[in-house]
DNA sequence: CTGAAAGCGCTAACAT
DNA sequence: ATGTTAGCGCTTTCAG
């Protein structure tokens, strides 16, 4: 047998008063007496009364809600990132309502609209691999609803953004295996439709030329970065006639993929290849060799994006100035990427 | 400038029918005729109409979210779960509205307060470390919301559960050393007050009986299992004058400071003293030496919590028969806790 | 099959 | 300082 809910008009009811008196007293409106705000204070306590926020949200138009959507949950990456979130959105009185597209668009898509019809005051966005047209965001900014990218971001969309400067993380990379001596330099890429790959990859073309090492197409592979994927390309790398000294992955898990198929076959890591990742991953230290790699500050990228976001929710002006937010990455090097002195 | 935002009655007016009949064309109710049927959301697709699903949900009195509420994020068990729920959810088109209680009691009840508000139609809960009282919970059982438990649970609340047998995965990792030939086994334990902390705890204890071996209780400390909680368990232990030669760790992450001070000073694994720890992390496949552990299902364990909520919501007869769903653990034995003759 | 009317629980004018 | 009234956008009787 359902409890009969208990609203404001309960509470009206038993103190011989107007809801609205009840309302203003639960919000210490400034108009209001001392005397009846404490009553009515009281008595909801008494009654054990709690506000049904969906229907102040329907009057109010304003859920207090932000959306994220993520490709997926369980990385460690957006879990930081989404933590972050979280953190801000608790402070400043928001629910989180989270998302996974599993990189597929149409599931992307779905999300987005629901999201909307759940009238979430603003969203906070990293695409799926598939993304590759943006129509479905188009509802959020034709109704002015604030839109954060990050990571993932839709280079095409006028939007604020909190992203690494993956090519010049990219470029880092490269410059250090070349300060360590490696002379043939290889790259796994993730899909290059998204910014954040074809950056990094740009990036390591750049610090290549920039040292008059030659930019060979044999020693760019593009994958999704899956370990497998590491491992199907230091094979291929190892068939070319002049296999590369030193390989930078588009993330750890290639990386991974890489490292554990090299232990296997007996080529030394780093004396034969040195290796450099992407994220540190919380393994990348644990591993053996530990593994060099560019974190990124996946909690505090979530902080800054909640802050930037509900700034943009609760002063709703229309903002011409989109900002795109950059954090720094920081080089780790560890024992994958150590040359023969540093040994 | 905000665009007003399209309602039912937009649509209603400009076909020159009554709300009420768009309503049920859009949800094709079996009241209506085709050709308006198909008029009405020809219209509405046209002008890109959207349902305020918050009035709806005032309505109807039902919201189709559910809560998650986990001590953090961002930690590879509850992540997955909550990857479990949301694919779930998703299919049975609900949403998840996502919480970390940062371990603190008083943030867990602020928002199980915040989360009722909401009117979410399903609440599944892992509890902070801290909480011994379960005062809040109450709101959802007198509301006949369902609740559902996972990992750290209630133990005397009267709800449906998703756990995972700890006492018997105890016993298993204990006899496990055991039968590998080690005879003095200590046990790192994480605050009883939880469940199944003083689950694994007793499984370890009663292994121990079961085989005629002492328990000592200089052979068990409590702490809350962070990395340095191993490290600090390890450094008493070797103060002993008979040092245990086997430990089993309450999660992986202890067992992992415990690997890391042992490399350091030189004692070897498995040789001189064999772990087992608990959960399997993602790194604990990946360091040196591989660590031996119980893998809990996750992602799976989600997936049934959404099931079993989605279920009840469903349903909403009062059950008299909660249900405690056990998910098997899985023994998993690496380098740590092989014997010599293993080697 | 369709329309009219009421109301989910709350808040914000507008009065007093 | 308080009450009255009118919705927020939708669904659901109840009539016809």
């Amino acid at each position: 047998m359902k409890r009969k809910t208990i609203t404001i008009h309960d509470i009206a009811k038993e103190l011989n008063i107007a809801a609205s008196t009840v309302s203003r007293a639960l919000h210490n409106s400034p108009n209001i007496s001392k005397a009846t705000a404490e009553k009515v204070n009281a008595y909801a306590i008494k009654i054990g009364y709690r506000p049904n926020w969906i229907a102040s949200n329907l009057r109010k138009r304003k859920t207090n809600s932000i959306g994220i959507v993520v490709p997926q949950i369980n990385r460690n990456f957006f879990s930081s990132f989404i933590s972050g979130v979280e953190k801000i959105a608790f402070k400043k009185n928001y629910n989180v309502i989270i998302s996974q597209s599993n990189n597929l668009l149409e599931k992307e898509k779905k999300i987005v609209y629901s999201l909307f019809s759940n009238q979430i005051d603003g969203l906070i966005v990293s695409l799926s691999m598939q993304t590759n047209e943006f129509s479905h965001f188009k509802l959020f900014q034709e109704n002015n609803i604030p839109l954060v990218f990050f990571d993932r971001i839709a280079p095409s969309l006028n939007t604020d953004r909190i992203i690494v400067d993956d090519f010049e993380a990219g470029y880092r990379a490269t410059t250090h295996l070349i300060n360590q001596g490696y002379k043939r330099i290889a790259h796994i890429s993730g899909p290059t439709v998204l910014e954040i790959y074809s950056s990094r990859k740009n990036g390591y073309i750049k610090a290549l030329k920039d040292n008059n090492l030659p930019v060979k197409k044999e020693y760019i592979i593009t994958s999704h970065l899956l370990k497998e994927d590491g491992e199907n390309s230091i094979k291929q790398f190892l068939k070319l006639k002049t296999p590369p000294d030193a390989i930078f992955c588009g993330n750890d898990t290639s990386a991974l993929g890489i490292i554990m198929y090299l232990k296997k076959i007996g080529i030394k890591i780093p004396e034969d290849i040195g290796i450099v990742g992407f994220s540190d991953e919380p393994f990348s230290g644990l591993i053996t060799p530990t593994l060099s790699t560019l974190r990124q500050p996946a909690f505090e990228m979530g902080e800054k994006a909640a802050e930037l976001l509900i700034e943009r929710i609760e002063k709703n002006e229309n903002p011409s100035d989109f900002k795109t937010i950059v954090m720094p990455t920081t080089l780790i090097v560890r024992e994958s990427s150590k040359t023969k002195k540093d040994l």
